[in-house]
Order: structure tokens, then sequence, then C-alpha cells
DNA sequence: CACGGGTTGTTCGAATTTGAATCACCGGTT
DNA sequence: AACCGGTGATTCAAATTCGAACAACCCGTG
């Protein structure tokens, strides 16, 4: 591999780019949701996905699996929100090895109160900034990037 | 903020494609940079930095505005490579507070032997995957969205 | 020249993340 | 029924991150 491609300029603008906006628009989210609704970003990714699921439960795989985090950093996650009331653990009556994760009415609450401001930073930051063409650019482009990657590293 | 305006079908598509290509990207970088080389993306960033820069040195303080770090970061990763033999530490003359962090030679090598593999993940995890036309949506629009954050937040 | 506001880099403690190891268990096989 | 590879979740130590506090210093002003 003495000579790979590099990227060209088009390419090279798209990368960094991309880089830079990713660290960037992570760190305001965090950020804002931290001084707003006293939540992490990957706390905030629970209590949606949670929110989302029927029963609003989610066992801890399949929370762990369409999440950033390893498994081991999820177990952290649930149990700091588990303290502050917003989740609870609930083992499962089939298998006694499986936990689900239960949003309570306490998180549902903390979601309700912290997504308006949430939904708002993104559109400030992202959504709001970018043309319609954009916007499904990014939609199909990086949408392709991740089944990509899911499909590898999964 | 009772009702904010929420996200549409295109925009939600977007925004969690971003999100999740985000996420499983950086993942993967890291990953294949530390396997590859023994690397972490942030050192691999500092190191692409100091090689781009003019005596292949640079100030601490310009080293962590382009990055993503703080600056406690920055002096930890700095330590790190100092150790291992990457970049030195080189007080600035002109001014006693002032430290240029420096790229060895060992860096230097270091940096060439990690560029490849990089490169080669870079277009088969992203560049690769996009037409040129949706390239150019991310290096524009994704370029907007950085220069707006830094306007903001530094 | 002394003063005061702003800068520079580091240090410190607390929070978080990761991967490896671990424990307990499921399900199919013999 | 005992076994066994694989799964689900947790625990643990180590590494990394951040923000706030800190010490030292620059520079323009009075």
């Amino acid at each position: 591999m003495a000579e790979p491609r590099w990227l060209d300029e088009r390419e090279m603008r798209a990368w960094s780019g991309f880089l830079a906006a990713s660290a960037l628009v992570n760190r305001r989210l965090d950020q804002q949701l931290k001084d707003d609704a006293g939540l992490s970003h990957p706390q905030y990714e629970i209590l949606v996905r949670l929110a989302a699921a029927p029963g609003r439960e989610l066992r801890m795989t399949e929370l762990a699996n369409g999440l950033i985090n390893s498994k081991s950093g999820l177990t952290y996650q649930v149990t700091q929100m588990e303290k502050a009331g917003l989740v609870r653990r609930r083992s499962c009556p089939s298998d006694v090895r499986g936990v689900f994760a239960v949003l309570t009415d306490a998180g549902s609450a903390k979601l309700e109160e912290a997504a308006p401001g949430h939904v708002a930073t993104v559109r400030e930051v992202l959504v709001d900034v970018l043309t319609p063409a954009q916007l499904d650019a990014l939609a199909e482009g990086l949408g392709e990037v991740g089944r990509r990657l899911r499909g590898q590293g999964a």
C-alpha cells in the first residue's frame, strides 16, 4: 500500500467538513442538554428510544445496539438514570438473564421538558442551516454510510 | 416554547442519519487507527495539524482551537505523545507562558506510516460511499454548519 | 513604575467510556 | 439428566474527558 488514492480537493472538503461538523454539533448538543435539562446526550437518546418503544421498554441489548455506547457504557448510564428516577429495571419473565429498561413517568416528563429545547438547537445548528437539497443529500448519503457500518460492525 | 417546530420526515431522516453516521464513523476510525498504528483519533489529528504547520510546530492554543478537545484534554494528549516520542515541547522565546508542540522525526514517520490506512478507511466508510453530488452537498452544507458553530462557540 | 484585565498552559477532581473478564443462564444435543 | 457453545448483563481497572481553579505572565493605562 505504498501509494493510496489520496483525497482530492472536493473529497477533502467533504471529509473535513463532516469531521468538524460532527464534533462541533455533538459538543453543542451535549452542552445544551446539560444546561437545559441536566441530561447528557447519551441519556437523552435513551429516553427517546424508550419513549418510542412498545410498552416504553427495551431490552438492554436492543438499547445498546442502536446506540453509540458499548454494553458496559449502557449499564452505567442506565444505573445513573435509575438513580435519577428516569427509568427502572425490570427483569424479563421468560429469560432470567434479560433486563428491560422501562421509562418511568418521571422519565417521560423529563423528555417532554427537554425535547423542545433540543429540537430548537438541532434546527439552529444543523437543519435550518441546510437547504432542502442538502438535507436530502445528507439523508440519503449518510443513511447509506450508516447502513454499511451497521452491517459490518454488528 | 410550548409548541416548537418539530422535524418533518425529511429533516428527521437527515438528522438521524447525520447523528448515526457521525458516531459510527468516528468509532470505526478510532478502532482502525488504534489497531493499525496505536494512535487515537485525537492523536492522529494532532500529528496531521503539526505536519501541515510551518516549522512543524504550533502553539498549544492554536492546536486546541482547531481541535475537538478542551485545553486540558490537549495538555493530556500532548503529554502522552511526548512520552511516546512523537512530539516534544518547546517554550516560546517571546512569551514565557507560551508552549510550542513540535513534531519530531519519529512523529513524522508515524504519521506517514498511519496515513495510507487511514485514508483507505475514510474512503471505505464515507468518501467512496457518496456520489459526487452528495460530496459537494456535504462540503458546502456541513462547511457552513461548522463555520457557524466556530463563530459562536469561540 | 505599579495596576488590572485578559491570556496561557497546567493541575486537579469528578464523571464517563472502553474492553476484558466474569457470572449466570438459555437451548439444543447426547 | 449432564453437557456445551453461545448469550445477556454486570463488574472491574485503566484510560480519557471535561470544567473549574490555579499560577504565571503579557500588555496598555494611569
